[in-house]
DNA sequence: TTCGCGACTGACGCACGTGTCATCCTGAGG
DNA sequence: CCTCAGGATGACACGTGCGTCAGTCGCGAA
């Protein structure tokens, strides 16, 4: 091992040869992932990604099949985690209550995980056909989750007639976009304001009566 | 003028050599922006855009500095014909109606331009740095004009109470995210439904008062 | 007919980033 | 002390795409 490398290994506080076979991958996988929030898909090199690391570029390819395959899992990690934040609305309960919940839910996860959340935001798009594919196929199950639920909203005199294709666009749009300003433009809003300016919105809209 | 590009100028209506100059130019814009949105900034290599304007790969270089340069080309036109569609909400004349028109001006904007739009909408992030910060700069503006306009509305009445950036932010995200998939999804939505959806949605919210 | 000019061409050289692999290193076990 | 296994290394070869520029083409003027 070069002087170099152990001179790396003490800034980022990597143990040299031998680390644990886990405990490596996570630790390139951490550094990728700010890497890629930093500079997109694209401008990320492997390179820097190494670099960061603190490991030599031939380590990367024993822990990852490419620079895809490192993203793709970084970008899955957190598409996981979102599917679980989700929970379906059970008429029967209290509903307001379970809206909440899942608005509170999603929008900590995201601001958490802010680094991958601005990733997801904008880093996603044309790195592949494929991928491309998977992440609008995810959005759009998320898509229909909410707009069935607003379907039988609307049957339960709960939301607003109209059509619930739309409405659950428009939330989604609302989220994301919300979402987008917190983690690039560095908002700090607290995150229960924004829970709540997103479900005021729902209930409200902007207008008032007139 | 081999053969071979012959046919390419059949096949497109190109006139050959010494085509008028504004005319070679407009030739390969138009061919450039359906190559962008098809394949995204970085898939779309200025072979692929020469070969569907059935021009050699010189010739791109005496109309365009080089690839970023047409591309910010295109953008550009699509955010001064944005900003135009925007205006002034002026307190003393009827309100709603100015709402309407400002929405419908900019949804009929977007959707005309919809190859356009899917540029701005998908293949925008990541291309540059400067762009990057270009292209957050003019959505920064417009966010800007709306948080004063509703501010302006919040004293007046007309809007509901709360942090009138949230509202902003709600209602970008809400119109970009209808773009979004009418023009990546092809939802073949009427022009006005989506107007008069995003009106309701401003107006009245999601859910009914409970 | 020949010349000049400007539009057009496309093969070429270059830069850059990727993934590989021959080699090195080190710690554990004999 | 020697050896060996396997993690780690980084120089290298390769591919890809970009921008250039020496040359071609065809039209209008002389």
């Amino acid at each position: 091992m070069t002087r170099a490398s152990v001179a790396k290994d003490l800034a980022t506080g990597a143990s040299g040869q031998c680390m644990e076979k886990g405990q490596r991958r996570q630790q390139i996988l951490v550094h990728a992932r700010e890497v890629f929030a930093k500079s997109g898909y694209h401008a990320a090199k492997v390179d820097d990604i190494v670099a960061a690391a603190g490991v030599a570029r031939g380590t990367f390819y024993l822990y990852f099949e490419d620079k895809r395959a490192i993203f793709e899992e970084i970008v899955d990690r957190l598409l996981v985690r979102f599917g679980m934040a989700i929970s379906r609305v059970d008429p029967k309960g209290d509903v307001d209550e379970q809206i909440r919940d899942n608005v509170r839910g999603i929008v900590h996860l995201l601001m958490e995980e802010s680094v991958t959340t601005k990733i997801l935001l904008t880093g996603v798009s044309g790195v592949d056909v494929a991928f491309d594919r998977k992440i609008q196929l995810f959005f759009g199950q998320v898509h229909s989750l909410l707009e069935e639920a607003l379907d039988d909203g609307q049957e339960l005199g709960m939301v607003s007639k109209g059509n619930a294709r739309m409405q659950a666009t428009f939330m989604i749009g609302a989220l994301k976009e919300s979402m987008y300003q917190v983690v690039i433009r560095g908002w700090d809003d607290d995150e229960a304001d924004i829970v709540e300016g997103l479900l005021g919105f729902m209930q409200r809209g902007l207008l008032t009566r007139g």
